[in-house]
DNA sequence: CTTTCTTGCTACGAATATTGTAGCATTACG
DNA sequence: CGTAATGCTACAATATTCGTAGCAAGAAAG
Protein backbone atom coordinates (compact mmCIF):
# COMPACT_ATOMS: atom_id res chain seq x y z
CA UNK A 1 0.00 0.00 0.00
CA UNK A 2 1.26 3.64 -1.04
CA UNK A 3 1.95 6.07 1.96
CA UNK A 4 -1.21 8.73 2.41
CA UNK A 5 -0.88 12.52 2.23
CA UNK A 6 -2.23 14.15 5.65
CA UNK A 7 -5.80 13.79 4.44
CA UNK A 8 -7.16 16.05 7.42
CA UNK A 9 -7.32 19.90 6.17
CA UNK A 10 -8.83 19.35 2.56
CA UNK A 11 -9.77 22.82 1.94
CA UNK A 12 -8.39 24.58 -1.42
CA UNK A 13 -7.94 28.41 -2.10
CA UNK A 14 -10.63 29.40 -3.83
CA UNK A 15 -12.81 27.05 -3.61
CA UNK A 16 -15.17 29.45 -1.95
CA UNK A 17 -18.60 28.28 -3.89
CA UNK A 18 -17.53 24.84 -3.08
CA UNK A 19 -18.34 23.94 -6.62
CA UNK A 20 -16.22 20.78 -7.13
CA UNK A 21 -15.23 22.14 -10.78
CA UNK A 22 -14.22 25.49 -9.21
CA UNK A 23 -11.89 23.98 -6.17
CA UNK A 24 -10.37 21.76 -9.57
CA UNK A 25 -9.80 24.67 -11.57
CA UNK A 26 -8.35 26.62 -8.48
CA UNK A 27 -6.16 23.48 -7.82
CA UNK A 28 -4.85 23.02 -11.59
CA UNK A 29 -4.20 26.51 -11.56
CA UNK A 30 -1.47 26.74 -9.66
CA UNK A 31 1.65 26.83 -10.80
CA UNK A 32 3.59 23.42 -12.06
CA UNK A 33 0.30 21.74 -10.75
CA UNK A 34 -0.84 20.65 -14.30
CA UNK A 35 3.03 20.26 -15.41
CA UNK A 36 3.70 17.30 -12.61
CA UNK A 37 0.09 15.73 -13.56
CA UNK A 38 2.03 16.11 -17.05
CA UNK A 39 5.33 14.39 -16.20
CA UNK A 40 4.11 11.93 -14.30
CA UNK A 41 1.85 10.62 -17.13
CA UNK A 42 3.33 7.77 -18.45
CA UNK A 43 5.44 6.08 -14.96
CA UNK A 44 6.31 7.47 -11.46
CA UNK A 45 9.32 9.48 -11.21
CA UNK A 46 11.29 10.15 -8.07
CA UNK A 47 11.27 13.49 -6.60
CA UNK A 48 14.44 14.54 -7.97
CA UNK A 49 13.97 12.98 -11.86
CA UNK A 50 10.65 15.40 -11.47
CA UNK A 51 12.06 18.15 -10.36
CA UNK A 52 14.82 17.89 -13.43
CA UNK A 53 12.03 17.69 -15.94
CA UNK A 54 9.80 20.30 -14.37
CA UNK A 55 12.49 22.57 -15.37
CA UNK A 56 14.37 22.61 -12.23
CA UNK A 57 11.70 24.35 -10.59
CA UNK A 58 12.02 25.25 -6.88
CA UNK A 59 11.55 22.00 -4.42
CA UNK A 60 9.88 24.12 -2.00
CA UNK A 61 6.81 24.73 -4.79
CA UNK A 62 7.16 21.17 -6.13
CA UNK A 63 6.96 19.67 -2.72
CA UNK A 64 3.99 21.90 -1.85
CA UNK A 65 2.18 20.75 -5.10
CA UNK A 66 2.73 17.53 -4.74
CA UNK A 67 1.53 17.35 -1.22
CA UNK A 68 -1.89 19.14 -2.30
CA UNK A 69 -2.26 16.82 -5.23
CA UNK A 70 -2.02 13.78 -2.81
CA UNK A 71 -4.27 15.43 -0.51
CA UNK A 72 -6.69 15.63 -3.70
CA UNK A 73 -6.07 11.53 -4.51
CA UNK A 74 -4.38 12.27 -7.97
CA UNK A 75 -1.23 11.14 -6.85
CA UNK A 76 1.00 9.24 -4.41
CA UNK A 77 4.31 8.02 -3.13
CA UNK A 78 5.11 4.58 -3.84
CA UNK A 79 6.48 2.72 -0.93
CA UNK A 80 9.81 1.92 -2.85
CA UNK A 81 9.60 6.35 -3.14
CA UNK A 82 8.75 7.73 -6.15
CA UNK A 83 5.76 9.97 -7.16
CA UNK A 84 3.33 8.41 -9.32
CA UNK A 85 -0.29 8.80 -10.14
CA UNK A 86 -3.24 7.15 -8.68
CA UNK A 87 -5.95 5.80 -10.83
CA UNK A 88 -8.18 8.41 -9.98
CA UNK A 89 -4.90 10.86 -11.08
CA UNK A 90 -5.14 8.77 -14.32
CA UNK A 91 -8.22 9.97 -14.84
CA UNK A 92 -8.00 13.41 -14.41
CA UNK A 93 -4.47 13.41 -16.60
CA UNK A 94 -6.30 11.32 -19.45
CA UNK A 95 -9.20 14.05 -19.79
CA UNK A 96 -7.01 16.54 -20.78
CA UNK A 97 -4.54 14.59 -22.76
CA UNK A 98 -6.41 16.09 -25.92
CA UNK A 99 -4.90 19.20 -25.05
CA UNK A 100 -1.58 18.14 -26.64
CA UNK A 101 -2.86 18.00 -30.06
CA UNK A 102 -4.68 20.85 -29.29
CA UNK A 103 -1.36 22.56 -28.66
CA UNK A 104 0.11 21.56 -31.63
CA UNK A 105 -2.37 22.91 -33.78
CA UNK A 106 -2.40 25.96 -31.64
CA UNK A 107 1.16 26.70 -32.47
CA UNK A 108 0.23 26.30 -36.10
CA UNK A 109 -1.74 29.07 -36.25
CA UNK A 110 -0.39 31.51 -33.98
CA UNK A 111 3.75 30.43 -33.60
CA UNK A 112 4.67 29.95 -37.04
CA UNK B 1 -13.77 42.50 -36.44
CA UNK B 2 -13.21 42.30 -33.44
CA UNK B 3 -10.19 44.33 -31.98
CA UNK B 4 -6.54 42.34 -31.67
CA UNK B 5 -4.55 42.38 -28.72
CA UNK B 6 -0.88 43.39 -28.99
CA UNK B 7 -0.05 40.35 -30.77
CA UNK B 8 3.56 41.47 -30.91
CA UNK B 9 5.94 40.13 -28.04
CA UNK B 10 4.50 36.16 -27.84
CA UNK B 11 6.93 34.98 -25.15
CA UNK B 12 5.51 32.88 -22.30
CA UNK B 13 7.47 32.15 -19.27
CA UNK B 14 8.20 28.62 -18.49
CA UNK B 15 7.97 28.05 -22.06
CA UNK B 16 12.06 27.77 -22.38
CA UNK B 17 11.79 24.38 -24.00
CA UNK B 18 9.27 25.68 -26.82
CA UNK B 19 7.68 22.55 -26.98
CA UNK B 20 4.36 23.93 -27.42
CA UNK B 21 2.36 21.52 -24.75
CA UNK B 22 4.35 23.35 -22.20
CA UNK B 23 3.67 27.11 -22.97
CA UNK B 24 0.09 25.94 -22.74
CA UNK B 25 0.33 24.32 -19.58
CA UNK B 26 2.18 27.58 -18.60
CA UNK B 27 -0.42 29.93 -19.53
CA UNK B 28 -3.15 27.60 -18.65
CA UNK B 29 -1.07 27.47 -15.08
CA UNK B 30 -1.92 30.90 -14.26
CA UNK B 31 -3.97 31.78 -11.24
CA UNK B 32 -7.08 32.91 -13.52
CA UNK B 33 -6.54 31.56 -16.42
CA UNK B 34 -8.86 28.11 -16.20
CA UNK B 35 -11.33 30.05 -14.45
CA UNK B 36 -11.63 32.72 -16.86
CA UNK B 37 -12.12 30.09 -20.04
CA UNK B 38 -14.47 28.45 -17.84
CA UNK B 39 -16.34 31.12 -17.56
CA UNK B 40 -16.33 32.75 -20.75
CA UNK B 41 -17.69 28.53 -22.09
CA UNK B 42 -21.14 30.04 -22.43
CA UNK B 43 -21.39 33.53 -23.83
CA UNK B 44 -19.25 36.64 -24.15
CA UNK B 45 -18.72 38.60 -20.88
CA UNK B 46 -18.18 41.91 -19.78
CA UNK B 47 -15.10 42.79 -17.57
CA UNK B 48 -17.29 43.78 -14.92
CA UNK B 49 -19.62 40.48 -15.18
CA UNK B 50 -16.75 38.33 -16.09
CA UNK B 51 -15.25 39.84 -12.63
CA UNK B 52 -18.39 38.83 -10.67
CA UNK B 53 -18.26 35.43 -12.08
CA UNK B 54 -14.67 35.13 -10.83
CA UNK B 55 -15.53 35.92 -6.90
CA UNK B 56 -14.45 39.12 -7.53
CA UNK B 57 -10.63 38.73 -8.53
CA UNK B 58 -8.87 41.81 -8.64
CA UNK B 59 -9.22 43.82 -11.83
CA UNK B 60 -5.31 43.66 -12.45
CA UNK B 61 -4.78 40.15 -12.72
CA UNK B 62 -7.59 39.71 -14.51
CA UNK B 63 -6.84 41.89 -16.62
CA UNK B 64 -2.95 40.46 -17.14
CA UNK B 65 -4.64 37.18 -17.79
CA UNK B 66 -6.98 38.61 -20.41
CA UNK B 67 -4.53 40.33 -21.74
CA UNK B 68 -2.73 36.82 -22.34
CA UNK B 69 -5.40 35.20 -23.66
CA UNK B 70 -5.92 37.30 -26.10
CA UNK B 71 -2.55 37.34 -27.79
CA UNK B 72 -3.12 33.15 -27.32
CA UNK B 73 -5.98 33.59 -29.46
CA UNK B 74 -8.26 32.64 -27.11
CA UNK B 75 -10.04 35.00 -26.33
CA UNK B 76 -10.99 38.61 -27.93
CA UNK B 77 -12.99 41.61 -27.28
CA UNK B 78 -16.29 42.47 -29.50
CA UNK B 79 -16.50 45.38 -30.78
CA UNK B 80 -19.30 46.52 -28.60
CA UNK B 81 -17.31 45.43 -25.57
CA UNK B 82 -17.46 42.21 -23.64
CA UNK B 83 -14.83 39.28 -23.75
CA UNK B 84 -15.50 36.56 -25.73
CA UNK B 85 -13.86 33.19 -26.54
CA UNK B 86 -12.44 32.86 -30.24
CA UNK B 87 -13.38 30.03 -32.76
CA UNK B 88 -9.81 28.63 -31.48
CA UNK B 89 -10.50 29.37 -27.66
CA UNK B 90 -13.90 27.43 -27.84
CA UNK B 91 -12.23 25.03 -29.14
CA UNK B 92 -9.52 24.74 -25.95
CA UNK B 93 -12.42 25.19 -23.87
CA UNK B 94 -14.50 22.18 -24.86
CA UNK B 95 -10.82 19.71 -24.44
CA UNK B 96 -11.10 20.66 -21.10
CA UNK B 97 -14.31 20.38 -20.51
CA UNK B 98 -14.77 16.49 -19.02
CA UNK B 99 -13.26 18.24 -16.39
CA UNK B 100 -16.86 18.97 -15.16
CA UNK B 101 -17.76 15.71 -14.72
CA UNK B 102 -14.29 14.33 -13.68
CA UNK B 103 -14.73 17.13 -10.82
CA UNK B 104 -18.56 15.55 -9.93
CA UNK B 105 -17.00 11.88 -9.51
CA UNK B 106 -13.79 13.27 -7.65
CA UNK B 107 -16.06 14.87 -5.14
CA UNK B 108 -17.88 11.91 -4.47
CA UNK B 109 -14.68 9.81 -3.56
CA UNK B 110 -13.17 12.35 -1.69
CA UNK B 111 -14.89 15.31 -0.31
CA UNK B 112 -18.42 13.53 0.71
C1' DC C 1 30.80 0.81 11.40
C1' DT C 2 32.14 4.22 8.24
C1' DT C 3 31.81 6.13 3.63
C1' DT C 4 29.10 7.21 -0.27
C1' DC C 5 25.25 7.35 -2.63
C1' DT C 6 20.24 8.21 -3.04
C1' DT C 7 15.71 9.16 -1.35
C1' DG C 8 11.90 12.78 0.38
C1' DC C 9 11.76 17.01 2.39
C1' DT C 10 12.71 21.73 4.75
C1' DA C 11 14.78 26.68 5.79
C1' DC C 12 15.09 31.13 4.42
C1' DG C 13 16.11 35.55 2.14
C1' DA C 14 15.28 37.54 -2.40
C1' DA C 15 12.45 38.10 -6.39
C1' DT C 16 7.66 37.95 -8.39
C1' DA C 17 2.87 37.62 -8.56
C1' DT C 18 -1.58 38.59 -6.68
C1' DT C 19 -4.76 41.21 -3.90
C1' DG C 20 -7.77 45.06 -2.70
C1' DT C 21 -9.10 49.66 -3.15
C1' DA C 22 -9.47 53.61 -5.61
C1' DG C 23 -9.88 55.95 -9.66
C1' DC C 24 -9.12 57.64 -14.80
C1' DA C 25 -10.63 58.20 -19.74
C1' DT C 26 -14.19 57.15 -22.89
C1' DT C 27 -18.73 56.33 -24.53
C1' DA C 28 -23.73 56.35 -24.33
C1' DC C 29 -28.21 57.90 -22.61
C1' DG C 30 -31.22 61.21 -20.99
C1' DC D 1 -25.20 69.10 -17.82
C1' DG D 2 -25.46 64.43 -14.74
C1' DT D 3 -25.48 59.50 -14.46
C1' DA D 4 -24.06 55.09 -15.50
C1' DA D 5 -21.78 51.96 -17.99
C1' DT D 6 -17.44 50.29 -20.50
C1' DG D 7 -12.10 48.76 -20.54
C1' DC D 8 -8.26 49.64 -18.02
C1' DT D 9 -4.52 51.41 -14.63
C1' DA D 10 -1.87 52.91 -10.01
C1' DC D 11 -0.09 51.47 -5.97
C1' DA D 12 0.84 49.68 -1.46
C1' DA D 13 0.01 45.35 1.19
C1' DT D 14 0.22 40.60 1.08
C1' DA D 15 1.00 35.93 -0.65
C1' DT D 16 3.47 32.97 -3.59
C1' DT D 17 7.46 31.38 -5.90
C1' DC D 18 12.45 31.10 -6.68
C1' DG D 19 17.19 29.62 -5.76
C1' DT D 20 20.43 27.85 -2.90
C1' DA D 21 21.79 25.20 0.70
C1' DG D 22 21.26 21.54 3.56
C1' DC D 23 19.09 17.83 6.91
C1' DA D 24 17.51 13.04 8.31
C1' DA D 25 16.82 8.42 6.81
C1' DG D 26 17.72 4.45 4.09
C1' DA D 27 20.51 1.35 1.00
C1' DA D 28 24.82 -0.45 -0.82
C1' DA D 29 29.63 -1.25 -0.43
C1' DG D 30 34.00 -1.62 1.72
Amino acid sequence: MAKQAGSSDHRVRGSRTGRPIMTLLDLLGRRWSLRILWELRESPLTSRVLRTACDEASPTVLQARLTELREAGFVELGDGGGYGLTPLGRELCETFMPLHRFAERWRSKTGA
